[in-house]
DNA sequence: ATGACCTGCCAAGCAGGA
């Protein structure tokens, strides 16, 4: 996060998004506030904080209300101890997740097996809140084959393997959607691109940070999309944001026959803003 | 070319990322 604040405080200006989900601020939550606080109310923002001193740490920052935080996900496990992965809140009638999963390593070792323990305390924390829900972040998880640059590079390598997979699918039989996909079924949509070798210039990159919502908040996506100028000039995060659009929820008595005449803005980024990386 | 980066720890390399 402290290599990031350049980056972060004049993209927040352009944005202007509601709702922020940050991961890898590798910062205590003293040091959080310490670094952005000032500058997070004097643009409206509540936050919620779950750091530590040397790597991982989450954050989610709402100027759309943040009700009802939770830090962590009930039941995970750690590695060995309780790592800042997940923090959580209620934005506007909208439980926003912002999650850092863990990378898994090597397939089979001891850290893969953790992180698919992890991703099922997941699905059995969001399966026992019922309501909308918007599960945001770092997922280290690439969909499908099209989700990564060179499927065959990565045979035998984590983020793409089955077990992998079968745990975004259990999220996905909760009823949430893979809000970007459905926006860009055919497109190469990538957001994380590795620093070197000029990986993002060449667009060889992968689709591992990703914005799931429950059917409706999907009903109420206007725009979805990764802001690939995010990752490009001095001193980027190597993971882009990625940006979801969302109408204001139906209030029962106005039909939708005539579209609100503005739309709020709620907005997730996979980013590792922090290192924000 | 089995490459190429970056950050935080803290003062040199190492851990970790994906």
């Amino acid at each position: 996060m402290k290599q990031r604040v350049p980056r972060l405080l004049p993209w927040l200006d352009d944005r202007q998004p509601d709702v922020v989900c940050l991961q890898e601020l590798k910062l205590t939550d003293d040091a959080f506030a310490d670094l952005l606080g000032a500058e997070l109310e004097s643009r409206g923002y509540q936050w919620a904080v779950s750091g530590e001193v040397q790597w991982n740490g989450v954050a989610l920052l709402s100027r759309a209300g943040l009700d009802d935080p939770v830090v962590g996900i009930t039941g995970a496990p750690g590695f060995p101890h309780p790592e800042a992965r997940a923090v959580s809140a209620v934005c506007d009638g909208i439980r926003v997740y912002s999650l850092y999963v863990p990378n898994g390593r090597e397939p089979d070792s001891d850290h893969y097996r953790y992180k698919l323990e992890w991703l099922a305390a997941l699905r059995d924390m969001v399966a026992d809140r019922p309501g909308d829900s918007l599960v945001c972040g770092d997922m280290n998880i690439a969909p499908a084959d099209a989700d990564v640059f060179d499927p065959a590079a990565y045979v035998g390598h984590t983020h793409v393997t089955k077990p992998e997979r079968d745990a975004l699918a259990q999220l996905h039989a909760l009823g949430l959607r893979d809000l970007l996909r459905e926006r860009w079924p055919d497109e190469r949509v990538f957001t994380y691109w590795d620093y070197r070798a000029g990986m993002f210039h060449k667009d060889l990159g992968m689709r591992i940070d990703l914005i799931l919502g429950s059917e409706p908040v999907s009903e109420r996506v206007r725009a979805a999309w990764v802001d690939r100028h995010a990752r490009k000039g001095k001193g980027p995060s190597d993971h882009a944001p990625v940006i979801v659009d969302l109408d204001a929820a139906p209030d029962g008595d106005i039909g939708p026959l005539v579209p609100p005449p503005s739309s709020r803005q709620a907005k997730t980024s996979g980013v590792k803003l922090p290192q924000s990386r």
